[in-house]
DNA sequence: CGCCCTGTTGATACGATTCAAATATCGTGG
DNA sequence: CCACGATATTTGAATCGTATCAACAGGGCG
């Protein structure tokens, strides 16, 4: 791994109420006057792929809502091991455990050029208080997580790790067109399908020489996406 | 499997004012008068080991407390592949998914004699209107949930059979006095972390031959714990 | 009693890991 | 802009672990 120094860089206090992806994010149900609540800005800051935003163990005091990129959750056992948990993308929210913990329970990382909207905890508190809708969404943002975190059991760590990659594959190119995707180091793909470095490159060159991706520039795949979904249904 | 038919049988009206586990369960932070407003009443069930309590795509209308028992909750694939996803033992709520969409995402099935109450989703929806203490309690539910899945990918999808099996005892024994613990079928075992039922099978009888786990009764297990911890932290 | 289901064990094959080395890529400073 | 060193990726060969297929033992139940 890399140890440069990573700076994240503030691009601007948000404005919630004109917010690109308004419809899909955290505050989507909230009303004209429940914005002059938000005293307290909500500012949008941009990390450069590999820049660590919470660590694990760090005092959690903010939610985060993915703008653009993909961020990583890991989670470290006590001899060591890490294991990615979970791949926040566009109009995802995670950080969620500061809302019960003290402690943010992963670390988090970009692991591209990642635009993220900050939430301070509190603030977030204090409108789901007196409003509905958001604890609606805030259930509803729990839920998705959880759904989540169950299907990365299932798809990501059982089966052989030809199936686990493809998944991945297709559950990558499901955020672009279906047949296109934008992948990461060989060590996060192996640590996010349980495999080692090697099997994770070794699987991926196979596929390539198979011809059921390629590689236009360098880490954008294009997906041969029916004959990839046919070698895990069957 | 056996297919033997599996009917749980009613044991009563819950008397959620004196229930014995109640400082840890759902309604933990209701006062005297919220229970008045408990007009539906929760009943009280006990599911025989095998037992189906619900099955994934049905409609989702009841969350579930466990007061003793083990239940497991399996998630399928679309090509047939099916792994458990879960295990709620006392005290856990499961079937959280009911508050948020039509069908359950799971299949959820007893894995020894298992007592439940079972709480109709429109009550917890009502009172959780009303009442901030049970909002809080819902969402530190849904963190509950999440954390146990996050655990569940970091210790019993990762790693080897050995150390997967080895997890699972330590985990299991938490339930009891920490060295005591109670086990299920070999499949179940496989099907937990992600193993064959040979080597789930396999990796048992190795433990027992090595001296680390005893079984005085059929499926009771006595761990020696401080060894088994030694087995996975090195 | 005999059947079926579960668990155990054995032999073999396959797949993933490990260790090692070669190659490609990236970032930096000359 | 190129050369260099550092880092990431790919590939190879040997080993190890798990799956697979098959056979068998024991227990529960009709």
């Amino acid at each position: 791994m890399k140890r440069v120094a990573l700076q994240e860089a503030w691009t601007g206090v948000a404005d919630c109420k004109n917010c690109t992806i308004r419809e899909s994010v955290l505050f989507a149900g909230l009303k004209e006057e429940d914005f002059d609540e938000l005293h307290r800005p909500i500012d949008q800051w941009v990390y450069p792929a590999g820049a660590e935003i919470y660590g694990a163990g760090q005092k959690a005091s903010t939610l985060f809502t993915v703008r653009s990129g993909l961020v990583k959750l890991t989670q470290f056992l006590p001899d060591g091991t890490q294991r990615i948990v979970r791949l926040s993308r566009r109009t995802d929210l995670f950080g969620l455990e500061a809302l019960i913990e003290q402690d943010y329970p992963h670390t988090a990382t970009a692991l591209r050029e990642t635009e993220l909207c900050r939430l301070p905890v509190d603030v977030v508190r204090a409108l789901s208080h007196a409003n509905s809708a958001l604890y609606h969404e805030l259930m509803a943002r729990w839920h998705k997580a959880l759904s989540a975190a169950d299907r990365w059991i299932t798809e990501f760590s059982t089966g052989s790790a030809r199936e686990r990659v493809v998944r991945l594959l297709l559950w990558l190119a499901e955020m672009e067109d279906g047949e296109r995707c934008e992948l990461f180091s060989r060590e996060d793909l192996g640590a996010l399908l349980g495999l080692t470095t090697e099997t994770a490159s070794r699987t991926m060159a196979e596929l390539k020489r198979q011809g059921f991706i390629s590689e236009p520039r360098a880490n954008h795949f294009l997906c041969d996406a029916p004959n990839l979904r046919r070698l895990i249904n069957s």
